[in-house]
DNA sequence: ATCCAGGTCGGTC
DNA sequence: GACCGACATGGA
């Protein structure tokens, strides 16, 4: 399945580089990025305001009568709503406050980036899987979990010559080899709670896989229900996601932002204190709470989405690079 | 080698 | 409340 969506105010590599979602890569090196959302396989590529899409889509088995209750959307729909396209993002940088040059700065040098609405569980657990670890282990660790638990997508089967846009593949994936890697879903929430905690150790969570594995049990038994947070207020939802072992609020905001819809929401990880405090308290005394009051209060009802342009920022900063990207 | 990473938790004062 | 160390692992 192809199409082409026309786009503004957007910028793809961006979009999907700027730490927000750890599946995605660049494929073959034409532009086109490749990503595993929930059982399709898509690849995307942005050339000026057009979006080219391919989706490879596994038809469900005729004896799972599950999918007859509503046709899901048609697949250029699924798309724009995972990449927010939908939103407006001169409206959304609009509510800004005027008079913060940092954030307008930050949004300006980084214009078309968007916020992602990712599947809640695959946000959860990546995040939980995040703390204190660099975003290129996040990536292993969220690899290596589909690899050994989730569901292999059928598009590249065994053996299969997996093929560029038509033509053998030069070596996007290591074929032939025994560990080669192909695309594979995320694991679904039953599945990991019903894994060994040695298994899930053996994916390099260290201390993170009892977390995880609680985690998903909670949910698992219905202890806690992510379906049901983005109907939630703010404040709801945010107090339903602490009842999880090894989810605090940052985490808990990240999962809010990047997969429920909640535009609001302010992750205050490493990166963003620091960007908080050189920016807006300069040899100033602040507590992480204060931090924490004070974004939900200056920026306003996509603070979220103000968090991840200062968030970038302050990485690409970092790196002492004009347009380096971070690679960690 | 040493420091630090998209943190959380349970202890202290 | 604020502060602190433990918790595992590997990249830079």
């Amino acid at each position: 399945m192809t199409g082409r969506i026309n786009v503004s105010d957007f910028n793809l590599a961006l979009t999907l580089e700027c730490g927000q979602a750890f599946r995605w890569s660049r494929h073959g090196g034409d532009g086109w990025f490749e990503g595993v959302v929930g059982r399709e396989i898509w690849r995307l590529r942005q050339t000026g305001d057009v979006l080219e899409t391919e989706m490879e889509v596994p038809a469900l088995p005729k004896s799972t009568a599950v999918a007859t209750m509503h046709d899901p959307p048609d697949g250029n729909a699924r798309i724009r709503r995972y990449l927010a396209l939908n939103a407006s993002l001169p409206h959304i940088t609009a509510t800004f406050p005027a008079e913060d040059k940092h954030l307008h700065a930050a949004v300006q040098k980084h214009w078309g980036m968007r916020v992602l609405r990712q599947e809640p569980w695959e946000c959860l657990a990546s995040f939980i899987a995040s703390s204190t670890k660099q975003i290129v282990q996040i990536r292993q660790i969220v690899a290596e979990l589909s690899r050994r638990f989730g569901e292999p997508l059928a598009a590249f089967g065994r053996g299969a010559v997996p093929r560029v846009r038509g033509r053998a593949a030069a070596q996007p994936y290591h074929v032939g080899g025994r560990d080669e890697p192909r695309p594979y879903r995320f694991p679904s929430v039953d599945v990991i709670a019903r894994a060994s905690h040695t298994d899930l150790w053996n994916c390099k969570l260290g201390f993170r896989a009892k977390n995880l594995l609680a985690a998903a049990r909670m949910i698992d038994s219905g202890k806690v229900e992510l379906h049901g947070l983005p109907a939630m207020e703010y404040e709801r939802a945010l107090e339903e996601l602490l009842k999880l072992p090894g989810v605090g609020e940052k985490i808990a905001n990240c999962t809010l932002l990047f997969s429920c819809g909640f535009d609001q929401a302010f992750p205050v990880d490493v990166w963003i204190e620091r960007a908080l405090r050189r920016l807006y308290f300069p040899h100033r005394k602040v507590t992480a709470r204060q931090l924490r009051d004070f974004a939900h209060s200056h920026f306003g009802p996509y603070a979220g989405w103000a968090q991840q342009y200062l968030f970038f920022n302050e990485r690409t900063a970092a790196r002492g690079g004009r347009n380096a990207a971070p690679q960690n």
